[in-house]
DNA sequence: CCATACGTAC
């Protein structure tokens, strides 16, 4: 008698076969044969899988799941389904757990609609959907930013009493929602649940935190962190770490301080994810000299550093611009013998586009794949923004269409480094033949789109089309936001259309839409630059009086109308010390 | 008895 066991262990999947010389059902015995494979290698997998399926009697439902799952791990979705469909033409017993993994898989794949052509394969076999087979399709169909759809989908479940939803399922949907900026439902389906028969648990009252902390509404986020010591939901470390990732992102140090005494005093102690939200906020706040003693503290009470670490104090210095500091980190990363991800190539890459050090980046991009890591989306679209950045443009088409050939999906984040490097050098014609393209469907378009051709025509002198563009927004319906009438008005100033730019400011407040620093210093840029000073005088009241500040650049203007006309000075007395400077 | 869905950092 022989039994298939698999069993996993550090990415290796392994399959034996045991005899058992008693009745006693017992893993001591003598092993007949084993067979070990690496599942790195995908031809090994599909040999185990054949394996399995001739074998008799046939391994359990329980193996094909477990086999299946390290596939999914692993990302081998289109083998997962070859798999299925094989084990379904062979008549081989499925189950509801095999199902799942299966709807899981297509989930993963983005593609939950054949996640949703799965249902029926359990009504004919009789398996009942569970919770857990529709908390999966909820994540996929948010995983696709259908956000309706899976509201939708949840409400049917609840009203249609298709299932009753637990608290996962609950924190699938607010995850979902959370995570793609809707605060206030997320902290609405808090209370419904508050309401309801499932009561939220720990993660329920994580996810509004950290949504409320992403929000920067932190005082909400500590009342709610109340609520739940009220309630007798001890928070944990998650709770912890998220509040102390809002605290430190207001640069509220004082605060983050509080928090970990009180977590230490909690018996509850910062682990790495901790230490790493720590030393980010320290970096984004430029307080980089204190990442050292934060590092050594860590050491000490025994969490070691990792890649996520070394990442975050390579992006710290490369927003500093200390890229040799960066590559220092990168290399003590190396010799400590941690393998740098994607993301940590990412980081250094960007610091060299940065500071137009494009074949560097280049250099280190032609690293990634001997290093046995793949480029992803987000650093093609790195090396794009370089390659424009330097006006090396032929290159960058060339780049494009190598990311293409690769299988990798262009998205609207790579459409937007396009557009906005052809408008910087002229090719307006080619941006808006892209912009064509992409217009024909309206889902590869945001306001940001809008933003970069706007932008992009003022630059290049199209003001009448861009105004076009413009009105044509909100029948498209995209709001424009502060930034689109900033780029608006930018282009007035830049044709000396003063009166058009002033009109268009009235209008944005007219639509709810206040004006901001940018907004009012544009304006004063263009009216001094025509030397417009007495209207410019006006605007710099209006401006000071709702508390905005000049920029350098208007600084800058200022000093020279002064320094050409020193009578200037005597119409701005209230401005004397912010001229000085 | 063993296998599936959920929360914090780049």
């Amino acid at each position: 008698m022989s039994k298939i066991s698999l069993r996993k262990c550090n990415g290796i999947l392994s399959l034996s076969s045991y005899s058992y010389s008693s009745s006693s059902y017992s893993r001591s015995s003598k092993v007949k044969g084993s067979v070990v494979l690496n599942f790195e290698c995908l031809d090994d997998a599909v040999t185990l899988f054949h394996q399995m399926v001739t074998m008799k009697p046939l391994p359990s439902v329980v193996d094909f799941s477990k086999l299946f799952n390290t596939m999914i791990s692993m990302k081998h979705y289109w083998t997962v389904v070859s798999f299925f469909r094989q084990m379904w033409k062979l008549r081989i017993t499925i189950n509801g757990f095999i199902l799942n993994s299966v709807i899981n898989n297509y989930c993963l794949m983005h593609r939950a609609d054949f996640g949703f052509s799965v249902l029926p394969i359990y009504l004919k076999n009789g398996i009942p959907f569970n919770t857990v087979t529709f908390s999966t399709l909820l994540r996929g169909i948010f995983s696709e930013n259908k956000v309706k759809d899976a509201v939708e989908l949840f409400k049917k479940l609840v009203r249609e009493k298709i299932c009753e939803p637990d608290e996962i399922m609950y924190a699938t949907v607010m995850n979902g929602l959370s995570k793609r900026g809707h605060t206030q439902k997320t902290l609405s389906l808090l209370r419904l649940m508050e309401q309801g028969n499932t009561k939220p648990k720990i993660i329920n009252y994580n996810i509004v935190i950290d949504s409320l902390c992403k929000a920067r509404n932190l005082d909400a986020a500590i009342n709610i962190l109340n609520e739940m010591k009220q309630k007798d939901i001890p928070p944990n470390i998650v709770t912890y770490s998220s509040i102390i990732d809002g605290l430190c992102k207001l640069g509220q140090w004082e605060k983050v301080k509080t928090l970990f005494s009180e977590m230490v005093n909690l018996n509850m102690y910062p682990d790495v994810h901790t230490f790493n939200i720590l030393i980010d906020g320290l970096c984004k706040d430029g307080k980089v000299e204190d990442v050292e003693e934060v590092m050594k503290h860590m050491v000490e009470k025994g969490v070691e550093p990792n890649v996520i670490t070394y990442n975050v104090i390579m992006d710290g210095y490369c927003l500093r611009g200390q890229l040799d500091r960066a590559r220092r980190i990168f290399d003590i990363l190396i010799d400590k013998g941690i393998e740098p991800d994607i993301i940590s190539y990412n980081i250094l890459i960007n610091g060299y586009c940065k500071k137009k050090k494009v074949d560097e980046a280049i250099q280190l991009f032609g690293e990634i794949s001997q290093k046995g890591s793949k480029p992803n989306i987000v650093t093609y679209n790195t090396i794009l923004r370089g390659l424009f950045g330097v006006g090396r443009i032929g290159v960058a088409k060339q780049v494009f269409v190598e990311m293409v050939s690769t299988g990798l999906v262009p998205n609207l984040s790579i459409y937007h480094t396009l557009l906005d490097g052809y408008f910087k050098y002229g090719l307006v014609e080619e941006a808006m033949s892209l912009f064509n393209k992409l217009e024909r469907k309206t889902e590869n378009i945001d306001i940001t789109s809008y933003h970069i051709i706007i932008n992009g025509l003022c630059k290049n002198g199209e003001l009448d089309k861009a105004h076009a563009i413009f009105q044509k927004l909100s029948s498209m319906g995209l709001l424009p936001d502060v930034r689109t009438y900033n780029t608006m008005i930018t282009g007035f100033c830049l044709q000396g259309l003063l009166d058009e730019a002033k009109d268009m400011l009235r209008k944005m407040e007219g639509n709810n839409c206040l004006p901001n620093n940018v907004t009012y210093n544009v304006i004063v840029q263009g009216y001094l630059r025509c030397r417009k000073i007495n209207e410019m005088v006006t605007f710099m009241k209006e401006m000071t009086g709702r508390g905005f500040s000049f920029d350098a650049t208007t600084a800058e203007l200022l000093v020279n109308a002064i320094s050409e006309n020193p009578c200037v000075v005597d119409m701005l007395p209230e401005l004397h010390a912010e001229i000085k400077k």
